[in-house]
DNA sequence: GCCGACATTGCGGATTTCCACAATATGCAC
DNA sequence: GTGCATATTGTGGAAATCCGCAATGTCGGC
């Protein structure tokens, strides 16, 4: 599943003519009637962003905003509004929202904001996969070795690891550098920013 | 100068108001008639909050905002007005305001934004700190020091600093002595995580 | 029961780091 | 010129790390 713009919104007039224009611009584009329509289809893994319209029949466009907040989407929304409503906008943003928009709005406008919601949600993702990288090579570790890098990583020497650990200080050595092998590191000091910050 | 709520409206009456609201909070308080005047009382070190109106006479609030920020200023900002508009509300708290406030306005809930307002730039100030200490240590260092501290960062061994410096190990190895010293750690690895993301 | 993954340990040598003691050279400031 | 900061190098030994080779023991799965 390639990104997208995923427009949701329940005038299907709306849906017709954003759809045609993103799509006229190179942006693909998929659209949802309802808030309820998209939760379904929504997933994880889901890449692009989110037109998603205020008011709406059923689930409105702030609260299916939060559920996928809670749910751990990072997708840029760009929320839709006939009306200007103030405290909302207000809201929405400093809930995370990428953009606030009110209709009738310039069209090329709208477009570049999508893009540009598309190009932080590409680099989000880029960043991401370095973290995920990361992790997954962790999680490789064997308890033990596991161990040892968290006391590796206290600046600890290998006598005092293999004290606190209770034992020897051959079986550190040797956890040291079976876990430096799994991590693709070949210096303590790699090891220690390959996991800056990412715990 | 303690923390404190800036107030900069060109409404007397308003600035007496919110001037004797937020005192009888225990918000210390300064107030501003223009932008101008603020600007010109202004200095990076100044730790708290800024309460701005939108709309005054000469230099209006969010051009205040783009300047301070232009000269990196990190005070909250939240702004105030009296004519709700979305897009500048958008503008404003995509550029970073914390909060975008439409006057009249619940007194008790302007003062808790104040209150959140002063606890984020308490928090942002408590880790620049950390930040700011290391930086002064770093640049107490020698020139030849930063540069084998570069190179101690890329994970090399001595002897191959020594080579790239065209120095012997002997005198990186006095020069890593030092810098450690300097630094205050003991090992490379917390050198490392000292200076994790901090760069 | 056999096999593979994991944890453990020892030996011995090569390499590296850590450090005290000692010394030379340059450049800048007073 | 004297003094201080900085940069440089050497000797030599203690401590630590790095690593190949070899081996034992546990545990869980097939």
């Amino acid at each position: 599943m390639s990104a997208r713009a995923y427009l949701v919104d329940d005038d299907e007039a709306i849906r017709d003519s954003l759809g045609w224009l993103l799509e006229s611009r190179g942006v693909a584009c998929e659209s949802y009637p309802s808030a309820e329509d998209f939760l379904a289809a929504w997933e994880p893994s889901l890449a692009g962003c989110l037109l998603l319209d205020i008011r709406m029949d059923g689930m409105s466009g702030p609260e299916l905003f939060d559920i996928l907040c809670e749910r751990g989407s990072r997708l840029p929304v760009i929320f839709l509004t006939g009306h200007g409503d103030v405290p909302m906008a207000v809201s929405a943003l400093k809930k995370g929202a990428f953009d606030f928009v009110e209709k009738p709005c310039n069209d090329n406008e709208l477009v570049n904001r999508v893009i540009e919601a598309l190009k932080l949600d590409e680099n989000r993702r880029a960043a991401a996969s370095g973290t995920d990288s990361v992790n997954a090579r962790v999680s490789r570790l064997t308890t033990r070795e596991q161990q040892v890098m968290e006391l590796i990583l206290a600046g600890k020497l290998n006598k005092v690891i293999a004290d606190e650990l209770q034992i020897s200080m051959r079986t550190v050595e040797v956890h040291r550098a079976n876990l430096f092998e799994k991590m693709g590191v070949r210096t303590a000091v790699e090891l220690a920013q390959l996991l800056a910050g990412k715990r």
